[in-house]
DNA sequence: AACCCACTTGCAAGTGAGTTGCAATAACTT
DNA sequence: AAGTTATTGCAACTCACTTGCAAGTGGGTT
């Protein structure tokens, strides 16, 4: 269906800070770790991208610049830990990651919606839910996440 | 933690079925599949539990009774294939099982809630987006299933 | 009661995601 | 420029889970 599978609704835009070189150096610094090229291509490439990203497709990009998969892997956790990243599972045993608006962990915490056909995974604006439904998951517990899973309009069509 | 931790409120009654040896024979040859002793100590071992299993405990269990972790793994997979139990992800990367109160899951569909810190999975009734959340999502793909994450009642009390 | 065979099992080896130890290297501090 | 300490690459490792295969068995059939 549209050529921009991974996230790119028309319903607004993710609202990205500045993501170029010099303003991901800063934002690496002032969470105390140093801005090393490896850091810094990895955080730059999650950043560009509009969906969370699994270690082993971080890994394969960075790979390019000889940088090793363990220390993509440090780095993302290093970043998530430092609250630049997010972390998430999305129910299939893989951690994605996802730049976080800047400010410190699990504010900007939105839905996502993972394809159970091709994995694809697409960030949701803020789903609402109606105020019943909202009271009910209220009175069993405190939602910290809300995971939408089903067939993506890709793998959907009769075309695909 | 409570007696009645597993679906207790006021939305669903625990109503678990009886899980002596000779119903939990017939369940298994109800879906298709034959009740050998390892599937059957397996259901039983599930079905006696208040909260989630993982495999590696199951295994432990069962080892005593000389059944081997990938027997037991694909008895756990194949009854929840099978829709006699659910298999859910806290987000530790470890699949943990509980016994289904007997709906197969998919032919009644709802959504959930897992709680990230003791597995115990509530169902809730028939929770709705509001209508633009729902338009937005429409616009990813078709969902299938929608599942809540948080801290449940009982384990976000400061008591627990 | 014996028979059959697809389903199941035990065992051992394999996979894949993620982690760790360590010596070499490079950022930041002074 | 030198020193301190974080970071890196590499390889080996852990952990959760899966798979191949030969031997065994549940349960329907005769
Ligand atoms: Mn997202
Ligand atoms: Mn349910
Ligand atoms: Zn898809
Ligand atoms: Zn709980």
């Amino acid at each position: 269906m549209s050529l921009n599978h991974h996230g790119a609704t028309a319903l607004s835009p993710p609202a990205r800070l500045p993501d170029d070189l010099e303003s991901t150096q800063d934002k690496i610094r002032s969470v105390g770790l140093r801005a090393t090229p490896a850091r810094l291509a990895t955080l730059l490439l999650v950043q560009q991208r509009s969906s969370p990203l699994t270690h082993a497709e971080a890994a394969q990009a960075l790979a390019a610049k000889g940088i090793d998969k363990a220390t993509v892997f440090r780095n993302l956790n290093d970043l998530t830990e430092a609250g630049l990243l997010r972390r998430s599972e999305l129910g299939d045993h893989v951690w994605r990651f996802e730049a976080t608006g800047g400010h410190t962990g699990s504010e900007d915490n939105h839905p996502h919606f993972i394809c159970i056909d091709c994995g694809s995974v697409t960030c949701l604006n803020d789903l609402q839910l109606t105020a019943g439904s909202k009271r009910e998951s209220e009175g069993v517990g405190q939602v910290t996440e809300i995971l939408l899973r089903g067939h993506c309009n890709n793998c959907h069509e009769p075309s695909c």
